[in-house]
DNA sequence: AATAATTGTAGCATATCGGTGATAATATTG
DNA sequence: CAATATTATCACCGATATGCTACAATTATT
């Protein structure tokens, strides 16, 4: 899959930033067209195509809400918002999203690069089913779809069970026998160590994100965002 | 299942968009009545009956603090709290919610939909624990998850044990012998030394807020809100 | 039916936790 | 201030929980 991205953010550093991010890790299937402020994207927007644009909401002459109209006037392109936590909440919040999705600053890079993938599939999908997102991982409920850092996995059926629980109680501490109770059902008289070992495959499947399973000793298990 | 929400919000244009989405989404199973301010929320408290109150923190001359324990000097309804993170996070936290909630800007329309049927539900049905709060320290019985000063904290089983005793009485002081009663059971015959051992490692464990803990000589401890 | 994939079991290795006792530090009492 | 009682802290080792591996049993696929 390749994808065209529009990214509008008038701080150098982040722009540059977020772009060497996503030439290296995509590995040239995405790529980025930057741009400092909103003339210069309009501008793009209208000679060009993309797939998704990232927007700064605070951005110098026009915020970036105005801006997504404008952009919606001509194209009807998903947008993903970048803000600060305060001060934009309040017009975040009564802005109506659509198939839009935000990202609250500070945030890490591999986090941002979940969500865009995870907003152009959805995108290239045809309904706009909320997509489950958790630190560098991101399951559908409707394609069955599992990503983990970007990367597509494929999951042993149990295993997906395991996580899709998890990611609907993100952060939670999930004992074994709630999951037994959840995904086995109550006519399961085995032991609760099965539960381990199909978490060690489930981390194993993740890559570099299984990470985020964490074992809370005595309790059970947590995903958490990190 | 009908209900009528009364929502306290200053601003306009959020209170329609809440207003429009719950009347949509619904399909007019769930009734919003809508206020500006808080003397005016306090009127319709009044002279109507409400299942549940959603109430902006920030509101004009009188915060949502204040106004929730006037309502609850009056009516015994749940109350859902709108707050941004940053500025109302230790207020918040040293608010006591007894069964209320609340949400944190931004949130979508979805989510928020979703938290108030959630509370709907509970408060019809028997019980569901909310979080307990003491101080800088929170424990969620549900998730299993304690923060101090906002940070998220990892115990050990016997550790975790102590402070959920202890955040169910704030401010009781409580002996050594009632907590080897309650956690370690009749069948344990050893010494009540063992408490201060794992009272000083779960002290050690919630950092700054381990000062909470406060020894009471000659009777045992205490947990407090500073 | 044969093969592959998935699930469940068992056991050992390892990490974490719990309880003990001694000693230091602190508070209380006379 | 000295004597006493109470609590804090520490290091140690046994107990417990989890990670991991290999393999058997089951189910799905061809």
């Amino acid at each position: 899959m390749s994808a065209r991205l529009l990214l509008v953010e008038d701080d150098d550093q982040i722009r540059e930033v977020i772009s060497d991010y996503f030439n290296a890790k995509s590995e040239g299937s995405i790529k980025i067209t930057a741009a400092s402020d909103g003339d210069e994207g309009l501008n793009l927007i209208q000679s060009d195509d993309f797939d998704l644009i990232i927007l700064d909401v605070m951005l110098p002459h026009i915020d970036g809400f105005t801006l997504c109209r404008r952009i919606r006037s001509k194209k009807d392109v998903p947008v993903l918002f970048l803000t600060a936590r305060t001060s934009e909440d309040d017009k975040l919040y009564g802005y109506e999203l659509g198939c839009d999705d935000y990202i609250t600053k500070p945030f890490s890079l591999a986090e941002l690069y979940a969500k865009v993938n995870a907003l152009l599939k959805r995108a290239s999908g045809t309904v706009s089913k909320p997509e489950l997102v958790c630190g560098n991982i991101t399951l559908n409920p409707v394609t069955l779809n599992v990503t983990a850092c970007g990367k597509d996995i494929e999951l042993a059926p149990k295993e997906f069970e395991i996580l899709a629980y998890m990611m609907k109680h993100p952060n939670w501490v999930i004992s074994r026998d709630t999951l037994l109770d959840m995904i086995w059902g109550n006519d399961f008289y085995g032991s609760p160590r099965i539960v381990d070992n199909h978490v060690k495959k489930l981390r194993c499947a993740l890559g570099s994100a299984g990470t985020q399973i964490k074992t809370v000793i005595s309790k059970g298990y947590k995903l958490t965002e990190e």
